[in-house]
DNA sequence: TCTTCTGTTGAAAAAGATTTCAAAAAAATC
DNA sequence: GATTTTTTTGAAATCTTTTTCAACAGAAGA
């Protein structure tokens, strides 16, 4: 019997019969006391209201879901959350997340696109209602917006491969190319690009920006140096300066290479920017700190996470998923600090 | 009737029992199939299996966990996330998560005591099994072991206000009178301290660390300087060094406090460690390549969150809620670079 | 052939909330 | 006071899955 195992000995959260039993009521008037969905007498709802009090109710928001509501829940996938890039994401999906009083259930692809099926396909096992994404490198992403169903997605900072999914990013080769004519316009004209790695989107982005401003300056076109850890930055950059031909200038694709190169540097004992002028792609808080102050493309970081969550939003709320998807582009800003050869005392933030 | 509304033009999940009458079985067949849980013929089997294929169908976790089963999802509350610390902590959390096969989901406080409440009974109306936090600031924080009910909770960073709760912290008092100890050990008699707030936990146990070290060597004691703002930090150090008996070294007591004053120090263009030697709490990436690279107690962020989850998963485990809160502690290190005063090429780190 | 046993299968109940619909109570009308 | 109308309340069905238990089929043994 019912009544028999509730009396059992074993913990059990307080149920809304229980609180209907306490105050010898039926469980629809609990239930309407908790949502306000129709009148209930002052008398009734007092007593209901301290039947909740005294057994601390509170309802079980699976059951309340389950039942057909919404979940009030979002899904977001990033790469990694280490890094102050993705974390600021994050900050910025849960923030617009929270506005619309929902929560977000948060997980890690690791970049890789097993984990990033299996975790999208978690999610939606839980019955979130929307997903915000961060896609593992383009190619490899897997994600398609046929497996979401009637579930809204959102990619951002890279494109999935799946054109119909929405997408948010930013000017990355834009960017890159208004930087290196910076540089181009201080006089240089062999200029190095260091980046992770090109099956990056972000990066080749960023790279095709960077030879496009050097075949516009009618420059030799240099290529794509790879710098995945200390060791191979320090390599290919005592390499690149032992050449009889060394850049006098670089352009690195990301805060992660940008540290790799401000490490070998340092080791190699170059003066920035005398020997060697120094752009990066992504700005940091302790960017103005670092010797000398570095000159970068800031991205618009919060912007871009605010921007998806919002289109996400308004998908959920529209509740149509569109045939084709569609893409926002965001403007970058040039910060000019000193390792560019700038002399400006405070940074010059451009566009 | 049922099948009426099912075969309406509204799109529906699919469901068990869809999937059982396509396959012509009973939703139990398909539940046995799915789980594994009992004996099934291979031509059922393989009639379910392709009923599932056919519809794309997928278990609803949801009336899974409802049903009964675990949630196999945990909460994760932060004070902010676009802080390098938390986001490291975070993925710590997310990456053990995954090992035990869980889901997070995460929510910030915003250093506000009552959000931090509101999320953690939202996550607990949501049937997480256990919840990892980092509580605002230990003499606001309103968390109890009791509005948690059976559900495990793990605090770490800073203890809670509740010392019934399990809290995982690190050195923060040793520390900082070590740090201090090695810039006395450099001759330095007037050592001045600036954070944030001494409301917050670690800051101020960091501060007693500090007036611990200059009591002990008879030195002056001096005073907390507040800097939480670029601003206030400007003028904090400005009085600071016009003052007739200016500081020779100052320990900060957060990477936002190191920040500040580095900020401060290139606007008042001091000389680092010959106008003044500076030693921060908290390392970071980029320490290496301020100028001078900056030397600062080492605190182990990840272990923290590891262990700190660990444990959470030991509670969940044993289903067991202590009567008492264990109290764990993590040593840390130090790294001395240049800022200090020491003369090392490359980053020295001591304990 | 009839019983017993094993191995598969399905029907019904359960989890905790909400929705629908009808009943009961109270108020209003004549 | 009887009837209608309105307000307040509760019982039963529902959402999707798992658990329990019973039924059924086929095989083995008598």
């Amino acid at each position: 019997m019912k009544s028999r195992d509730r009396s059992a000995n074993v913990y059990r959260k307080p149920t809304m019969s229980d609180v209907a039993r306490l105050a010898e009521v039926g469980v629809m008037t609990v239930s309407r006391v908790l949502n306000g969905t129709a009148k209930v007498t002052d008398a009734t709802r007092a007593r209901v209201e301290r039947a909740i009090e005294q057994l601390n109710y509170s309802p079980n928001e699976l059951a309340r879901v389950f039942r057909g509501q919404r979940s009030h829940s979002i899904g977001l996938i990033l790469p990694y959350l280490y890094d102050t890039f993705f974390a600021t994401c994050a900050h910025a999906v849960i923030t617009v997340a929270r506005e619309h009083g929902y929560s977000v259930i948060l997980t890690t692809s690791n970049e890789d696109p097993e984990t990033e099926v299996a975790e999208a396909r978690s999610m939606l096992q839980r019955c979130v209602e929307g997903v915000v994404v961060i896609p593992t490198y383009a190619r490899s992403s897997r994600l398609a917006r046929t497996s979401f169903g009637r579930t809204p997605v959102v990619a951002f900072d890279r494109p999935s491969s799946d054109a119909s999914i929405d997408t948010v990013l930013v000017q990355n080769t834009a960017g890159a190319r208004r930087m290196v004519e910076h540089l181009i316009e201080h006089g240089h004209k062999r200029i190095a690009f260091m980046g992770i790695s090109r099956s990056l989107f972000t990066i080749n982005a960023r790279f095709l920006g960077y030879r496009r401003a050097l075949q516009d300056a009618g420059l030799d076109e240099n290529s794509f140096f790879g710098c995945d850890s200390d060791t191979s930055t320090r390599e290919a950059l005592d390499a690149m300066m032992r050449n009889g031909n060394p850049p006098t200038a670089i352009l690195t694709s990301s805060t992660l290479a940008t540290r790799y190169v401000l490490g070998s540097i340092a080791h190699l004992g170059l003066h920035v920017p005398a020997d060697l002028a120094l752009a990066g792609f992504d700005d940091f808080e302790l960017a103005e700190f670092t010797a000398p102050p570095l000159t970068v493309v800031r991205q618009p970081v919060q912007e871009m996470g605010r921007v998806a969550t919002n289109l996400l939003f308004d998908r959920i709320a529209r509740g149509e998923t569109p045939q084709s998807g569609s893409r926002i582009v965001l403007p970058v800003e040039i910060v000019l600090r000193r390792s560019c050869g700038c002399k400006h005392r405070t940074p010059v933030v451009m566009q």
